[in-house]
DNA sequence: GGGTGCATGTAATGGGTTACATGATTCT
DNA sequence: AGAATCATGTAACCCATTACATGCACCC
């Protein structure tokens, strides 16, 4: 398994270090405690789990379940851990900025500003509910895991979304009232 | 050119609106302006302008130079601004996100504290640098373009990166605290 | 009877970076 | 002499999503 680019491989020992689990709750799990930051498709979780499992950083059991398929329970291995551990100390690759947003705000001087008024609003109902969201999850994670030793990590990983998600809501506002502004310029004539 | 999921070909003919250009051009053009929210490689641009080429949406005219390679320079045409037009309407579609400094904070309570703080620590000092240049390169385009059209909304993308950097140095002077905190609660014994 | 959830996986396709290949000119 | 800039492009590779394929159980 020579070294990756991507952290597909680590991201899943990384979930795997909270415990055993198959794909399927490996999926179910990134959607409600890293979804904000991180994503993985089955595509890339299933063979995932079998290129650990043949470079003996995750071991795999089956269990039989009636009227179901059978779940395939990874675990951690010693291996798989340090390999972890070796990855959390390098320095995170830092990822290629891609924002189609603001693509298409940087050349909005092509098409009305209410099409942009538009893009904008949606982003920020969008962060409002994200700001919600990170409210409900910091209190149930507070209640679920008191004293856990991870939660100051996941709380620390919370309170980046809240502070960028409410960076880009006010970064709305003021575009939303720019815009409007330009808008009236437009139509008023000097 | 049935429609691509990626915006790259989109990209391309958004900075050819603002003049024809060859496709090294668009490379440090792209660097330079929209750099800090968007990238696109070789790999991508010349394959792209070709493409664009076909389908009609851009018009190439070759540049012979006396001891340099030819310049291929493209230039919009009338279906190409059309093609742009109808894109910048469309909502974007919001990225996935990944990213890989959360991702290692997450797991963080496997690796001593002071691990984290270090990756933090280089988070904070790159958004600080990027504030740095936002300031100047405000002040540029203020300088440069003092009645361009295209001005107000190129200072709107330039303000979300300063919003979102100053919002992300923040966070990371917060995070700091608390990580040096775990890790005084760790030494002393409770 | 039909949708949703459980549970696994593969194949096709797409999107993107990196490395390679070439070669003159100009700056240090 | 050597590095950087100008300038074009292709091929190999990698990473990821989506669609497909399968099938039972449970609820409405």
């Amino acid at each position: 398994m020579k070294a990756e680019r991507g952290a597909t491989l680590k991201a899943l020992l990384g979930l795997l270090s909270l415990g055993p689990m198959s794909g399927y709750d490996i999926r179910a799990l990134i959607q409600e405690s890293i979804g904000h930051f991180w994503s993985e498709s089955y595509g890339q979780i299933y063979p995932g789990l079998k290129r650990l499992a043949t470079a003996g950083l995750v071991e795999k059991k089956t269990e039989r379940q009636k009227g179901r398929p059978d779940r395939h329970l990874y675990s951690l291995t010693d291996e798989g851990r340090e390999e972890l551990w070796r990855w959390l100390r390098l320095p995170p690759v830092d990822e290629v900025p891609r924002n189609e947003l603001l693509l298409k705000l940087f050349f909005g001087a092509q098409v009305p500003a209410s099409v942009c008024r538009e893009h904008v609003a949606a982003h920020l109902a969008k962060h409002e509910a994200l700001l919600k969201r990170y409210s409900v999850v910091a209190k149930a994670l507070e209640r679920e895991h008191g004293h856990d030793p991870d939660l100051p990590y996941w709380l620390i990983t919370l309170s980046l979304g809240r502070h960028t998600s409410s960076a880009e809501a006010k970064w709305c506002k003021e575009t939303l009232k720019r815009l409007e502004e330009l808008e009236r310029k437009k139509k008023g004539g000097r």
